[in-house]
DNA sequence: TAATAAAATAACAACGTTGTTATTTATATG
DNA sequence: CATATAAATAACAACGTTGTTATTTTATTA
C-alpha cells in the first residue's frame, strides 16, 4: 500500500485537493461539515503528512536539533531526557547528534531544523550559521550573538554554605576538582570562598583528582585528617557526592548526625542515593523548560535575548541536619 | 542573502538548470568541461542543496534514526558514539532520539529515515513500520522480521573463566546481578555456570543489588568471607568491576599478585581505570560496525537477515595474571 | 425575484529537486 | 558533402504540500 496524499483523499470525499488541504489545517475557510468529512476519510485511509512537501513550501520544520558531543555524563542525560519531554508540549520535536558541533550543524542544516541547541563545553564561540541557536553551559563573557543559558554555580555553592551556617555549622568542607580552567568548577569555589569570607568561616576546601565517583571517596581521607574536623561537606558534583557518601558509610560516620553532606546538581537521582541527599543547583525540569522556551522564542520572535543565569534551589534531603553537640561551638 | 538554487546556478553559468542537476550528481551525461564550470560557479555561490526537495522527488534521506530510551546507562552512550563514528565513513549520516520507541518511530517516519537502529530493552516485539529496522541487545527468541544484532554474553564469560584457568586460578567468583528477569544478565551467570561445570570449578557467584558501581563496591565484602577465598574475579559489568577495583585497592589487596579481575564490557573506558582491566565481551567498535553494516545492507538490499550473536574478544590487560603461590593447588 | 454580498470550494502556481523525453550540436560514415 | 549516429544540452513533468486567486454556491437584501 503506498503512501496516502491529500490527492487521494480528495477523490475519496469528493472535493478539490486544495480544501483537503484547508480541512487538515483546520482552516476557518471550510464548511464544519466538509471539514468532518474529510477528517474522517483522511484517518480512515491512514493519512500521513510528508513533511518534505510541506517544508519545500513553508520552509519549517518544527523541529529543534540538539548538539551533544560529550554524551559520556550522566547530568547531562538527566537534561536531555527532561529537554526532550519538555518539547513535548509544544508543537516541536527534537533530533540529537552526538557529533562534534561542526558536523552536528551541517546536518542540521541539511535538515533545516528551526532552531539548534548546543551544549558546549567550551567557552568557544559556536560558529552561528543562521539558524537561531541556543546555547548551555558556557558561562564566561558572552559577546551577545545568542542567548547561552546558565546556572548560577556560584550562587548555588553560597546558598549551600549559608544553608549549613544556618544549621549550625562552622566547619564546613568543600570537596571538587580546584586548581582547573574548567570554569563551571571554578565558579563553584568561589561560591564557596565568597560565602566562608562573609560568614567568617575558615575555608576547608579539598581537591579530588577528577569528576569522578571515586575521585570524592579517596578525598574523604583527606577531609578527615584536617586539623579542624568539619562537620559537613558539599560534594561539587553527584559523582563526587556519591563517592563521599559510599567514604562515610564505609568508616561507619553516620548521616546526619556525624557529618552532613550536601551535593551540587540537582537531579532526581539525588532522591535514590543510599541516603537521599540534600542538594543545590538549578533543577533539571526547570533548567530544561528555560532552555526550551528559550530556543522557542527566539525562533518565534527572533528575539536576540541575551544570557540568562538561573537562580539555584536548594532542595532538602536525609543528609544533612543540625550540628552534632560535641562539635557545637560554646 | 536568499538561499541559492540550481536555478541561480543555471543562469549564472549558462546552461539550464537540468543540466546543472546532472553536473552536481556527477552525471556522465554532462561534459567534463561545463561540469567543471558548473561546479566551480556552484561553489561560487555557496550552493547547499535542498535536502527536502531532494527527498520529495527521491523518496530517499541517507540519514538513519537512532533510538535510545535509556540515554543513562554508559556503556550505550560508548556505542553510540562509536555507531555515529561508524557512519562516517557511509554516505548515510545519524540521528537520534530519546524519546519512547513509539514516540521516535513516528518523529523518524515524518523525516522519512530510511532506516531505524532500536536500542531495545525488553524482549517485546517492536512495531515494525515498514522502515527497515535493526534492533542492538533483545536477545530472546527471534521470530524473524527484523535483524537482531546481540553480543554473545554466555561465550563471553565462559571464555573469562577458561582464561583464567589456563592461568591457574581454580577459585573464580562472579559478581554480577543475580536472580533477575534480565536476560542479558542471566546468559552471563550461565556463561559462568557453564564454564565452571565444564571444568569442574565449585561455583563462587555473589549477587549485587544493582547495577551501579557501589553494588560492586559492596559484593567484595561477600567475596572476600567466602569459606574458600576466590584468586579471581569476574565483574558483571564495567561499573560493577570499577566497584569492585575500588574495594580491592581499599583493602589493599593488590591487582593481579593477590586477586586477579577481569570485567565484562569490552569498552576504551576499561584501559583507563584504576588499574586497566582486562576484558572480555564484543569491542563496541566492532558491535558499532556490525549494526551499521547491517541496517545498510537492509536499506540496500532489502535482507531480511536473521538474528546475529556476536563472537566476543578477550582483552588482556594488568588486571589479571598467574595464581599467587600460596594457592596455588598442588 | 433579480441583484448583490458572503461563504464555500475549486484551480493553479509556487517550493527545489530528479529523471525522462525532446531538441540541438558535434562527430563519424559512405 | 549529405546523412546517419552519437554526444551534449534543454525542456518539462513529476514529487506532495501551501497559499493565493478564480469560480461556484448559498444567503441576504430591496
Amino acid at each position: 500500500m503506498m503512501h496516502v496524499t491529500i490527492k487521494d483523499i480528495a477523490k475519496e470525499a469528493n472535493v478539490s485537493y486544495s480544501t483537503v488541504s484547508k480541512a487538515l489545517n483546520n482552516s476557518p475557510l471550510v464548511k464544519e461539515g466538509t471539514k468532518q468529512k474529510i477528517l474522517r476519510v483522511a484517518e480512515n485511509m491512514g493519512y500521513e503528512p510528508n513533511l518534505a512537501a510541506k517544508q519545500l513550501v513553508r520552509k519549517k520544520t518544527e523541529v529543534i536539533g540538539l548538539i551533544w558531543p560529550t554524551i559520556e555524563r550522566v547530568v547531562l542525560a538527566t537534561l536531555v531526557t527532561n529537554i526532550s519531554k519538555a518539547f513535548e508540549s509544544s508543537r516541536y520535536s527534537m533530533i540529537l547528534s552526538v557529533d562534534p558541533i561542526e558536523m552536528a550543524m551541517d546536518t542540521f542544516k541539511k535538515f533545516q531544523v528551526d532552531g539548534t541547541i548546543v551544549f558546549a563545553e567550551s567557552e568557544n564561540r559556536i560558529p552561528e550559521d543562521n539558524i537561531p541557536l541556543v546555547a548551555y553551559g558556557v558561562s564566561g563573557k558572552n559577546e551577545g550573538t545568542y542567548p547561552i543559558i546558565d546556572a548560577n554555580h556560584e550562587q548555588a555553592i553560597q546558598k549551600a554554605v549559608h544553608y549549613l551556617y544556618d544549621l549550625g555549622h562552622r566547619d564546613i568542607a568543600y570537596v571538587g576538582l580546584l586548581h582547573t580552567t574548567d570554569s563551571l568548577q571554578n565558579e563553584k569555589i568561589e561560591g564557596y570562598q565568597k560565602a566562608s569570607r562573609k560568614l567568617g568561616l575558615t575555608e576547608h576546601s579539598i581537591t579530588t583528582n577528577g569528576l569522578d565517583w571515586f575521585d570524592g571517596y579517596l578525598a574523604v581521607n583527606d577531609v578527615l585528617s584536617l586539623a579542624k574536623r568539619p562537620t559537613a561537606i558539599i560534594g561539587g558534583s553527584y559523582d563526587i557526592s556519591s563517592g563521599i557518601l559510599r567514604a562515610l558509610h564505609e568508616k561507619g560516620i553516620s548521616i546526619p548526625e556525624e557529618m552532613s553532606l550536601i551535593s551540587y546538581d540537582n537531579i532526581p537521582q539525588m532522591a535514590t542515593a543510599e541516603t537521599p541527599l540534600t542538594c543545590v543547583g538549578v533543577p533539571v525540569d526547570q533548567l530544561a523548560e528555560e532552555i526550551v522556551n528559550t530556543i522557542i522564542q527566539r525562533i518565534e520572535s527572533d528575539d536576540t535575548n541575551v544570557a540568562k543565569k538561573l537562580k539555584p534551589t536548594l532542595t532538602e534531603r536525609e543528609s544533612t541536619g543540625t550540628v552534632p553537640p560535641q562539635h557545637r561551638s560554646n
